[in-house]
DNA sequence: CGGCAGTGTTGATCTGCCTCAAGGGCGCAA
DNA sequence: TTGCGCCCTTGAGGCAGATCAACACTGCCG
């Protein structure tokens, strides 16, 4: 699991990022200057909203990209019905997003790690419409909405890659009801488990070792099970081998038991 | 119900429409004249990517939506995996997106009725990922995307506009999860039930009567039920004097206790 | 007209997950 | 160190919805 040369997707940065998530895939050769970063050296940026822009149109980039913005854990970057004036981009740490229905219910819609963007919900009714709380201390880039806007008349690059994310955001939404309509509980914690080590793996972690930053009850929310079915499905999968589990501590130990698991045809 | 006078939303376009999904509000003073329309013209307008552009802007819009296209009852408008090349509005008809997974399941994950955009999908991987497939005859018009994102550099109340139908189509998706990952049978079906009626309302139909153009197999698994659930919730929304029902012909006959099905906290 | 295929309804039974309940581990503060 | 709060695990029992099965309705076509 620490070996360096360990396959990257595509999309992964070369470098390697200041994140806690799960452990580092090699030592730190890690500048703590990580805090003054621009777009145009971002570590993100072949992940984020920078994707496929050139120099140039990322020094524009970066005189949009203000501010950062730090959350501490537990705390919301922004509510339900807050105006809607900016995007965020994750720089580092962990948020989930969630909506409340009228009679309290609540419902995770999903979690999100560096370089994905926060906030697109807002721009429909120029009102957030759920909340986003960090699940560890967290910072984002403040993108300003409108700003965005202007400077994406200017590049289609930009353009083009911004309606990507919304697109993507979208597609994996479509992913999520699949996931909640049809599938079995020890299916749900399979795909999220391997969609998490997947999207980790992105970012240059191990794709089998993985500590997660939120609760029981908030996997439940987000995969439409109570707590104790998490829970008891953990242990099953431990049982079965599939899994190490020590408390939020994940090691897979069969990941295509897993991958199985998400695609066997019902029974 | 024919009360030409009933309140309409504020989105709700001035004229009646050409449009089969339920009865219509009044007699019909169409000119048949209907298939050449432009967005200038359209009585979608309000609806439609067009909202809040002025005249001069529309007229560029006209330029672009070169082409409409019919798709008979059960055809697709594009499939999975089909390249990406334009996002369709509805003009007349009705569609049903869905996905599959490897394992054979569908999901339906969206209906779409005049007026909405389908194809948003496309945009992230440059191909399409889901089935787009129409419940009755329809008829679409084609918005060439690479020219939609030409226009949409120029005009910004085009941009915005096209930002914020991608944004609520989010927003949907977030209170479809809701719905699947914590309510139950009834509360799904009424949620269901007063969605469809809100949009048909919005586009000068009925907001008690409606001909559902899906079946109740369709209707299930957009909602994660089984048919046989769909159906017998129907019968207990007749019994319980909610709702007449006959096949798919559905009456509202009391309305107010629908929204509270769906608003009551759970005993 | 009869037959057939697709759709919808209803009943009986089963089961996966929920609910309720008890107890244990861990981190933190006094 | 002790105590407390939060989180997690595990067990027992119940129930909403799935499954299996039979039959009715509708529209279509030969």
């Amino acid at each position: 699991m620490l070996n360096p040369n360990a396959p990257m997707s595509d999309t992964a940065p070369q470098e390697a990022l200041r994140h806690t998530t799960a452990e580092r895939r090699e030592p730190i050769p890690m500048k703590i200057e990580a805090f003054k970063v621009a777009c145009s050296s971002c570590n993100l940026r072949e992940l984020c909203l920078p994707v496929g822009l050139s120099q140039p149109q990322l020094t524009h980039l970066d005189t949009l990209v203000g501010a950062r913005k730090s959350v501490k854990r537990g705390d919301a970057l922004f509510h339900t019905g807050d105006a809607f004036k900016s995007v965020y981009a994750v720089r580092t740490g962990f948020f989930k997003t969630r909506i409340s229905s009228e009679d309290g219910r609540d419902q995770v819609t999903g979690f999100q790690m560096a370089g994905e963007l926060l906030g697109l919900d807002g721009i429909s009714t120029d009102r957030h419409a759920c909340d986003a709380i960090a699940l560890e201390d967290s910072q984002v880039c403040v993108i300003p909405y409108s700003q965005l806007e202007d400077l994406s008349r200017e590049f289609s690059d930009l353009q083009h890659q911004f309606h990507k994310i919304m697109s993507r955001e979208i597609v994996r939404d479509h992913g999520v009801m699949l996931l909640l309509g049809s599938m079995r509980a020890e299916e749900r914690l399979a795909a999220f488990l391997l969609n998490l080590t997947q999207r980790l793996h992105a970012r240059g972690f191990s794709s089998s070792a993985l500590v997660l930053r939120m609760t029981r009850e908030e996997i439940g929310s987000y995969l439409g099970l109570k707590l104790e079915t998490v829970s008891r499905t953990f242990s099953k999968f431990q049982e079965e081998g599939l899994l190490e589990v020590k408390q939020r501590d994940i090691r897979i130990t069969d990941e295509p038991g897993l991958k199985a698991l998400v695609n066997s045809v019902r029974c």
